[in-house]
DNA sequence: ATAATCCCGAGTAAAAGAGTATGTTTTGGC
DNA sequence: GCCAAAACATACTCTTTTACTCGGGATTAT
């Protein structure tokens, strides 16, 4: 049950996004660097924010990508989902199929706890904002 | 983000044991047929759900495994964390090393909602016992 | 004795994870 | 106009994990 490098990795240069909002275009051989982080895998994590619209990108010399809203309006949920899918435990209580039964015996009495665990962990990161989260760093 | 057919099966092959409690042992082979999973791999599973206690083993003929105690007092927790290890989203949340801190950059404001997740998910976990389960499948 | 059962170590094929490699295209600045 | 800095793109590779399978051995009720 581990988030995995890319959303890892993905959040964390959002982050530095945040911190630098309004700042004009960010590249991310700066941001690989600060974090540490392989340039040409952030460039495919990247690639995945770019197309859920959570970052615009600026080509050419003197580009990079900003974030595509403020960091206040970017859940990291948003972010998570973008780079790695629907967060939840379980396939069968992953999509909107609650109409579909499990085939297991009975219906399959463990779903419950998936479900659960599905709507506590997205409510979480739901309310969780980039800008929540480098409030926090600050205040340090 | 997803739990592996380990913590699935387990916990399904549980809640068979768990419906069949103070019957006598109930034999794998069962729980595979009902349950439709390789015996073989539900072995693997049940050396691991024995080393931690869950169930207890009777060999030979008419053998089988029954819960170690009530249903009541089996948390889904223990079963997952059994067989998938520590539920944490993160490595870096998932062992109680709250005093060694990120090495990323600042101290990673990331951190604070991994945190909150391994909470989350561990609270549910812990708060479901294979009793609540079955108490649910009955109801309908 | 035999069949049913748990017990155990090893092996294996497929998938996912975590990147690399090698470019092409765009654009600001000189 | 040229160049360097950047995004964009596809494909490839290596490693780890997953989800089992294989082939046996040890126990025990009947």
């Amino acid at each position: 049950m581990r988030i995995s490098t890319r959303g890892e990795y993905g959040l964390r240069a959002m982050l530095v996004l945040a911190e630098n909002y309004n700042k004009g275009p960010y590249p991310l051989r700066e941001i690989a660097k600060l974090e540490q982080i392989s340039e040409q895998y952030l460039e495919q994590l990247f690639r995945k924010l770019r197309k859920s619209q959570l970052v615009v990108s600026y080509r050419g010399a003197r580009g990079g990508y900003v974030l595509a809203r403020d960091p206040a309006d970017i859940s990291v949920n948003q972010v998570l989902t973008a780079l790695e899918g629907p967060l939840a435990p379980m396939q069968c209580v992953a999509e909107n199929i609650k109409d579909e039964k499990c085939k297991h015996r009975g219906n399959c009495s463990a779903r419950v706890v998936w479900e659960k665990l599905k709507d506590a962990i997205n409510k979480i990161l739901d309310e969780t904002t980039l800008a929540d989260l480098i409030a926090n760093a600050t205040e340090e």
